[in-house]
DNA sequence: ATGCTGACGTCGC
DNA sequence: CGCGACGCCAGCA
């Protein structure tokens, strides 16, 4: 995963940047927000990493967007799903256990592109 | 064009 | 330790 420059980077490139990052979650594993914004570089606020995920859902191949919560392991996107259960059963069907919205071990499944990835 | 809002995060009080 | 305010970038009224 190389890091884009940051002169050459346009908008649409910041969303298939987090794109492909999401996309590069194990199964079975989650990261944050804030932790893709880092990612790119700080200047990105973790709210675009968010706004970049409502786009994803016409984006392909399809992002697993419910990889993706808040840094307190909290499924705060859960309602901009097709469903409310949707993200919550896709996350438990991977094995990630789900407890009152919440990831189960958020902190043993979470998963730093930062750190994972090479940049 | 301006301003508010939003799937967040951090700092200040 | 809990709550509030600000910053960040993009979309929409």
């Amino acid at each position: 995963m190389a890091k884009v420059n940051p002169s050459t980077r346009t908008k649409e490139d910041f969303f298939n940047l987090v794109w492909q990052v999401v996309r590069l979650i194990p199964k079975g594993r989650v990261t944050s927000y804030g932790a893709i914004a880092k990612f790119l570089g700080t200047g990105s606020s973790a709210r675009t990493v968010g706004w970049a995920m409502n786009a994803s859902h016409h984006a392909t191949p399809a992002v697993p967007a419910h990889r993706v919560v808040n840094r307190l392991g909290m499924l705060s996107g859960k309602h901009h799903f097709s469903t409310p259960e949707a993200m919550e059963n896709a996350l438990k069907r991977e094995g990630i256990e789900v407890k009152d919205d919440k990831v189960v071990d958020f902190a043993k499944l979470f998963w730093d592109p930062g750190k994972e990835l090479d940049w």
